[in-house]
RNA sequence: GGCCCCUUCGUCUAGUGGUCUAGGACUCCGGCCUUUCACGCCGGCAACACGGGUUCGAGUCCCGUAGGGGUCACCA
């Protein structure tokens, strides 16, 4: 039998990080076993432009290399995908169970409705449609109509017994068939909705392995009931775990943004995005730009990879030790009997550390090809990049080394493309390093000197240069190592500082230095 | 509230009756390295929700309690 998943996204205009999370598995699934992925889009209740609501969701799993083999895009015999456009089969379907006595056309009223409902819950009982208005012949229908009502199409569900069936996660389950109410499948206008729809799908695009979120587990009996009814077989079931919150049981969500941004690693990750998009001209409003949602980490500069293995282990494991998937390791080990019961919280940390160490492994090429990306976005260097700067990135690339965790924390490192005169100091280390030391301001000018005639400019003829200097001084090299690094990068904290100085090269770092020298001066001066 | 589900370090997890004085990873805390910041290395703190059973023996099986969560739409 060849293994058939699928996800089905609504178009919100966002793909959530837990729904990858499904989306994942149900692609694990498949794809390792020879099967197909399908992406469906559930979009029987929107109005919405599709164009905008779909991309970014499509955009999103193309970032992750989670492809689909039917679907938007890519099409199939099953054609077409979107739900919009399979009503009519939805409808016919609602007409067979009508015809079959598996639903009946309702006429009570909202109001009516809500009235047992609400007597049921005085009473402490389940709520049970006592099927008051209930039409199974048309000459009960027409004689509701004849009253001025109109329906909606009811499941009749059965009354006794129980509903059994196999989950590959939970194991065997069992619902009451009597406490299930009679759910609405078509609405007054004829359109219908989800659980049929949902069945209706599954059943025509030969879905084998229904894996989705524990919340669906509920909603099970009654797609069961209606599958039953049309006589279409059983897929396997698999309701995985939903992912919670950062620190919490609750389910992750879009909308309590507010909320996470109070824990101080999910605000940490944020701040670190926001600052990075508003250097590439993102808006990092936390509605629309935030570590619930995948393009956060495609436009900070993510790798899919690391993504993905962060999230395979969110409600999986392998064994005891090991962590580190690629996403060959993944489709070898991946099986749906170790898939967690309890759910996950979404842990930030985790996630980055998974990053820095992906990040880490990437050849330096494809390391800068990322980060120029971002250079380019920031305008700090020209697109297309001219040839000598090419050479420029990737050593300060290779410099940074694992500084670099996302790649867009190449901004970090902006000094090397901005113009001596615009550079600007960071206040605090300028005092710490410049203003207060007494001699830092001698010191450097002496060794401005050096350089300007040393021979060699290279990081390991520097550090003998700066070694020297030190020593015909009568100092440490910490006397005046900080002072140069601020007046060279305009920042306390930064890589070596001979392949700074190397990179920077002699002029720029002469020219540098003076700068800083009078910048010096000018403060020593408002000082007195 | 009804129904259903879940419960091992702060977090993700290993664990299917003895090998568990509970293992790994992230975080955190020390230390080393060091010109800064990182990395790296070494070390450390830290958990079986509780109460009853069953058993020679329970994190592991059973019952109960507590806590947490999901779900109860003419949403998906």
């Amino acid at each position: 039998m060849t293994i058939r998943t699928r996800f089905a996204p609504s178009p919100t205009g966002y793909l959530h990080i837990g729904g990858v999370r499904t989306a994942l598995f149900n692609w694990l699934l498949a794809k390792q076993a020879g099967g197909q992925f399908v992406l469906r889009i559930d979009d029987t209740d929107t109005r919405r432009n599709l164009d905008e609501t779909l991309q970014p969701i499509l955009d999103g799993f193309n970032w992750l290399g989670l492809d689909w083999d039917e679907g938007p895009e890519v099409g199939g015999p099953h054609a077409p995908y979107f739900q919009s456009q399979r009503l009519e089969h939805y409808q016919a379907a609602a007409n067979q169970l009508l015809a079959s006595g598996h639903a009946y056309r309702d006429y009570s009223s909202p109001e009516e409705m809500a009235a047992e409902r609400e007597a049921a819950e005085k009473e402490k009982r389940d709520f049970v449609y006592s099927r008051t208005w209930m039409a199974e012949s048309d000459e009960q229908a027409a004689e509701f109509e004849s009253q001025g009502r109109s329906f909606v199409v009811r499941l009749k569900m059965p009354r006794d017994g129980k509903c059994e069936f196999h989950d590959l996660v939970r194991g065997d389950v069992s619902f009451d068939w009597g406490r299930e109410a009679d759910h609405v499948i078509q609405r007054g206008d004829g359109t219908c909705l989800y659980h049929l729809a949902n069945v209706v799908d599954d059943h025509d695009f030969e879905v084998t392995h229904v894996v989705r979120a524990v919340e669906h587990l509920s909603n099970t009996p009654r797609q069961i009931f209606i599958l039953q009814s049309l006589g279409y077989e059983m897929p396997q079931y698999a309701h995985i775990p939903f992912v919670a919150e950062p620190g919490s049981k609750n389910k992750l969500s879009k909308r309590k943004i507010d909320q996470y941004l109070n824990n101080k690693d999910f605000k940490r990750l944020y701040q670190a995005g926001a600052e990075i998009a508003n250097r590439i001209g993102i808006e990092a409003d936390p509605y629309s730009f935030n570590p619930v949602l995948v393009d956060f980490y495609r436009d900070i500069g993510f790798l899919p990879d690391a993504v993905l293995n962060y999230l395979v282990l969110l409600g999986w494991s392998l064994d005891d030790k090991t962590e580190d998937f690629s996403r060959e390791e993944m489709l070898e080990h991946f099986s749906a009997d170790r898939i967690v019961r309890s759910e996950a919280s979404f842990d930030c940390q985790k996630l980055l550390s998974f990053q820095a160490s992906y990040m880490n492994a990437l050849p330096l090429k494809q390391k800068t090809k990322m980060c120029l990306g971002f250079l380019q976005k920031a305008n700090l260097v020209s697109d297309p990049v001219a040839c000598e700067q090419g050479e420029l990135i990737s050593q300060i690339v290779e410099a940074a080394g694992d500084r670099i965790c996302m790649a867009g924390d190449i901004l970090k490192f902006d000094t090397f493309f901005i113009a001596d005169e615009d550079m600007e100091f960071d206040e605090k280390p300028f005092q710490k390093r410049m203003v207060k030391p007494a001699n830092a301001g001698f010191l450097l000018a002496e060794f401005n000197k050096v350089l300007n005639v040393t021979d060699d400019f290279d990081a390991a003829a520097l550090e003998t240069t700066l070694h020297g200097f030190c020593e015909n001084q009568g100092i440490g090299v910490g006397d005046v190592i900080h002072a140069l690094r601020v007046a060279v990068t305009g920042k306390a904290a930064g890589f070596g500082m001979f392949d700074t100085l190397e990179i920077l090269g002699r002029q720029r770092c002469c020219n540098r230095i003076q700068i800083a020298l009078d910048e010096l001066a000018k403060r020593v001066e408002a000082n007195q």
